[in-house]
DNA sequence: GATAGGTGTGTAATCGATTAACTACTGCTC
DNA sequence: GAGCAGTAGTTAATCGATTACACACCTATC
């Protein structure tokens, strides 16, 4: 900048006011100022002008698995919301450790972003509050913890997942196997409870770590328990539980009904198709990101309940008709 | 820090040592400080750092599409390995946009990351020049450009895709469809090369430009032309051929023979599960990010590549026996 | 007991920007 | 022509760390 400026014959500071588009400069010292600019290909130093001005136009995103597509097309949504504002975002991957998920959400902080998005991995509130008490901008998304004081954005699948369940059991299965997430996790527990509840006692539960492997163990266990329909509660297990029912080569929807919670763009390819609770995903991710950005500029943004719909598409046989 | 200091009766400099684990302060200092630390709840400002230090501890990750589970896959063991090094990763979306891809390069090179991996969305070697000229360590991965001067890490698929043309063409298929990638990328042009080349006349080339929607197209136009047999160049052209291939009602194998380049997680639940060339995605993340490290820190890493494999899994039928 | 060599800390410059406060100049009014 | 307002640009403090250099003190040595 020094350089710049002496390029140009003027001081640092009318650099800097002409880089910020500021009152001052005449347009012939402008036009000097951009000729230095230009000549010497100078770039300003973000770190530089982030540490005068306590600002750095970056969000960051802690999520729990870049791998599962559901949070890869979250974060796509988040980059492509705050992109459009101007902003950055870092992404930390926690791969659905808690700890992991606190150094990453530390490591943020020293990097001073504008603002957090969390999905956390645990329901356990101690990280938001010590994000909080930092007065740093955080949203929830996805998921949130016990108590939390901040705006979090997710989707309301108990329409979709009660409605699911009605066909199950009008279509007569009476021992339904639920593929549940993590019970420390409120989407874990909320979607489970919400499908227990509209089952009455036809539910077999098993909890997975939303991850495939654990998806076809589970699938492994309620089957041998002899469920006629299996539910998993996220794509990966999804995968997982579909996976295992191949291998024993049974056939859906004949020998049993499938659904899973959270589309897939391959789910349609399946024979027959997977029926499905599709999540917003893209909404959710632009929702999230725009009330962090409506924080950090002061606002208060409210949570953001989107809804997710229940799609039919034949894996759960009569109980379609 | 002042504060730091002022608690522990010390000066700025000595809590920096502490900081830093450097030579000097004696453990009864050192102890002071670590309370005075922890008492403040004091965090280093890492911006603060970096503008001294001019090292960030940070890599930039420039990809075409996160939303691709091969960019997804590959951003996650980048991520891991750096990680693993103390170093943080900054992902940035190009959309396979050329002009997004620049914007983005150098909002990193502002924000001084130590280094940048790219996959370039396309084969115009001016982004890389500029990178280079800036003096800043580059590794080029997936893809590289004309005349690239920096390490490349990428997959090599030759021999893969010619055994592939070997058995299609064994199998008396005379129409082959090619959907390939888009022809100003280093990855569309050379595996496309491979094909065509082992192939002899009996390619029919559409150019895509790896997405989805681009697939189905392709695939319509190719399958209209008669072709007897399709191949992907990517995963989410090869899902969108799929639906194209499931709308029309054609069975694999039997209809049409079918193979993808680039495994995704689902292929084998497929009916039949899809034969693809897998690339060891894991892998080149990883190594590359090694690559960039070495860099980094001053030495000269060797260009890597790694060999994608055929998996044969019956949708090219009797090609296969 | 003066000198040299070590050790542990403090002082202050520095990284590269932003910006408040100030100065210098121009032009206008009475 | 003195006074005032307004404009263009400069000087220097500041953000929060790191670190070269200086300093004070202690111990060995002759």
């Amino acid at each position: 900048m020094k350089d710049v400026a002496q390029h140009a014959g003027v001081s640092t500071a009318t650099v800097s006011r002409v880089l910020n588009g500021h009152a001052a400069p005449t347009p012939e010292t402008r036009e000097r100022v951009l000729a230095a600019i230009e000549e010497l290909g100078y770039r300003p130093n973000a770190l530089a002008r982030s540490l005068r001005t306590t600002s750095t136009q970056t969000l960051g995103l802690v999520i729990s698995d870049l791998l599962n597509p559901f949070f890869a097309e979250i974060a796509r949504a988040v980059e492509d919301e705050a992109r459009s504002h101007g902003y950055c975002v870092v992404i930390g991957n926690a791969d659905e450790s808690a700890e992991q998920e606190a150094t990453y959400v530390r490591t943020l902080l020293d990097r001073r972003v504008d603002g957090l998005l969390l999905c956390p991995a645990t329901d356990d509130p101690g990280l938001v509050r010590e994000v909080s008490a930092g007065g740093v901008p955080l949203v929830l998304l996805d998921r949130t913890v016990r108590g939390a004081t901040c705006p979090v954005v997710r989707a309301d699948g108990s329409e979709a997942l009660t409605a699911l369940a009605r066909r199950l059991v009008g279509a007569g299965h009476s021992r339904i196997g639920v593929i549940a997430g993590p019970p420390n996790t409120s989407t874990g527990r909320e979607r489970t409870d919400v499908l227990t509840g509209s089952l009455g006692g036809l539910a077999q539960v098993v909890h997975g770590d939303f991850r495939q492997e654990s998806g076809s163990q589970a699938a492994a266990k309620l089957i041998d328990d002899g469920v006629t329909a299996l539910i998993a509660m996220d794509n990966l297990m999804g995968l997982g539980a579909l996976g295992e029912v191949r291998a024993r080569g049974l056939r859906i929807p004949h020998d049993i009904a499938f659904a899973v919670f959270d589309d897939q763009p391959w789910f349609p390819l399946l024979d027959p198709p997977i029926t499905v609770v599709a999540q917003p995903t893209v909404e959710m991710g632009r929702a999230a990101a725009r009330s962090l950005l409506a924080l950090v500029e002061g606002r208060q943004p409210d949570d953001v309940r989107l809804t997710a719909k229940l799609v039919l598409r034949g894996s759960l046989g009569e109980a379609e008709l």
